[in-house]
DNA sequence: TATAATAGGACAAACGTTTGTGCAAGATGA
DNA sequence: TCATCTTGCACAAACGTTTGTCCTATTATA
């Protein structure tokens, strides 16, 4: 096997008998800003095409001070809602020639410092980062050092920083007011990792929705700790247990309501006979399981590009960095998996 | 906005009064190989970290030769197929200081190209290659390069290269298999992408699996062009127009499952009751749909390990190529869409 | 014809590392 | 005291680009 040498600006400008720096405007496309002769320019073209010369992106980089790539961090990439995402990132950088670095933190906060450490190593253009959610002084240091960086899904209301999120609050306040208008009165919130922004604005619209129909929300029939299957799992045998059981669950993730609906059949219960559920996230099979699942939908696809292009103009305007914080509408979208009940006997008084 | 200047090794060996050499000595650990003194040594290390010293990945493998990066090139990236063999080798990645840069074909063989030119040019220590799977000649040059390469999935029995895949013609035979056990005799193949080796090896194992029980395979009843959705959706149109109606269809992917779901119930029909299905690739919500689906399960996350693996060798082995070829056993996981008919009448000669 | 302008390209430095080699000063041995 | 080792580090080149500047020969201008 062949291990063939690389063929470089120099190799070319020996073939052709002329020098480096002529090869280079030309190949990058300055020949007429240098003056480089027809016949020269074509004559370096030809060979190197004949040659298959290949730029050595590393070279450049460290000369041009740019590497047209960027870091993209994200804790979990088998989540289709995360690798969604990093698809569309990675279509709209294919576009303009950038490559992306994935980076998958593993929900793990330390695993992010580490992998922002690295990527700014590998001098990233900018940084897309869809952060674990807990901690964010490294962010902040990160904010300050200058480099181009969106953050997505998660943001953080102290840190002065571009971001595309969800609009969680709205999200959760349609999906529980929905459940309060199909009259249910005790609706218990499977919630992902607290303390994040996504966690948080739920819960505040779970909360706001209560107040909204003159309810009080039932602290107990707050349940969870991740985003995960089993977190969803393990919440929904707690709130089986309860006496009397709540109607219906409103999950914060889809990974949270396909372990709710395993506790929920091994406790022998229907959905929505038995018990609703509206999950947060819209799958492609959502509207195929056991009972279609009403979900909250987010514009997935959408969150990435956005954030591509919120990054790309910090990268190119430079230091002029916008604050700038998008939030995308939330839609919920009706299936089966709730069920309307009849009128509550209590004298609720409905605002609104 | 500070856009605080880079630390390099030259700031360092100015601030301590040492050369630079001296410092990238201390700093990649080579102090004692070049006896620097203890004073010195913990000199630098101190002030580098006082001064927040990042090396520079790009100029140290511009000098090196080696980037500690990996290319992986995948079809869709939003495929939890493909997403988790993904994660799996990120995880391996991050294990020993590499990243990877993730290029999404989209499917395209075009783009697959591109994809490889600028994973080369970006001089990436080795490829890792999910192929979109018809054509191979750029492979065949690639491989020519001498460039450590592994290919995932689709693999081509002409070109000689390390490849890790799943035991497709296996479990295609076992699935069909199970069908004809079960007594169906009219079984339809939702196929995926033709010509790929997935593809050509399925069908192999759903002929073969007919030889087997001794009947002829109806050609018509081999449907559709890709692993998609829309695909299999179409392609279950088909068949359920046909007279008589096949009792069971076997699905070449997750989505084209998920398409046929859709058809089946809009024909009004109910699974298994009125048509069977088993799919390939068994994915976490596989258990919850309407009816609970058998599957053909894949060993992705091992696959993603493996073919990491395999590169790295590869790449600290230098030229020495293994062609080895790695096939991951698959596994029939019997779930309820699939429905037991009825002894056939027909008196077919049942071999084995 | 003398001078200025232009065309066409070359030189060399720089980006931040790594690494083979060289070299001075002190330590050791005879 | 002289030669030899050893210690501890510095020099300079190299990786493949890009880019500001300079140079020479030809053409145009006066």
């Amino acid at each position: 096997m062949v291990q063939s040498k690389q063929i470089t600006l120099n190799n070319i400008a020996d073939q052709v008998g002329v020098s480096t720096t002529t090869v280079s405007r030309v190949l990058t496309g300055q020949s007429e800003k240098y003056r480089i002769s027809d016949r020269t320019r074509a004559h370096v073209q030809q060979t190197a095409r004949e040659m298959g010369y290949l730029p050595d992106e590393l070279a450049r980089a460290l000369r041009t001070r740019r590497t047209n790539t960027i870091g993209l961090v994200i804790p979990d990439i088998s989540n289709p809602f995360f690798s969604t995402i990093a698809r569309n990132i990675e279509i709209q950088a294919r576009k303009i020639g950038s490559s992306i670095i994935l980076s998958d933190s593993q929900e793990d906060t330390q695993l992010e410092i580490e992998s922002i450490r690295l990527l700014q190593s590998r001098k990233v253009d900018g940084l897309l980062i869809c952060p674990v959610g807990e901690e964010y002084t490294h962010l902040l240091s990160l904010r300050g050092s200058g480099i181009p960086l969106v953050i997505i899904d998660r943001y953080f209301p102290e840190l002065d920083c571009a971001y595309v999120v969800s609009d969680n609050y709205q999200g959760a306040v349609e999906a529980v007011s929905y459940f309060f208008n199909m009259n249910h009165r005790s609706v218990a919130f499977l919630q992902g990792r607290v303390n994040t922004s996504v966690n948080n604005d739920r819960i505040r619209g779970y909360r706001d929705s209560h107040e909204q129909y003159g309810l009080t929300v039932d602290e107990s029939l707050i349940v969870g700790d991740s985003f995960g299957k089993r977190n969803g799992y393990i919440g929904t045998k707690i709130l089986l247990t309860k006496n009397p059981r709540p109607t219906a669950i409103f999950a914060a993730s889809n990974l949270i309501s396909l372990g709710a609906m395993s506790a929920i059949q091994e406790a022998g219960l229907k959905i929505p006979e038995d018990i609703s559920i509206i999950s947060f996230d819209d799958q492609p099979y959502s509207e195929y399981l056991a009972t279609p699942m009403t979900t909250v939908s987010q514009q997935t696809s959408e969150a990435g590009e956005i954030a591509f292009r919120l990054l790309q103009t910090q990268i190119t305007q430079g230091g002029n960095h916008s604050t700038e914080g998008i939030v995308l509408p939330t839609e919920l979208v009706f299936r089966q998996s709730v069920r309307k009940l009849d009128q509550p006997i209590e004298t609720s008084r409905v605002k609104q």
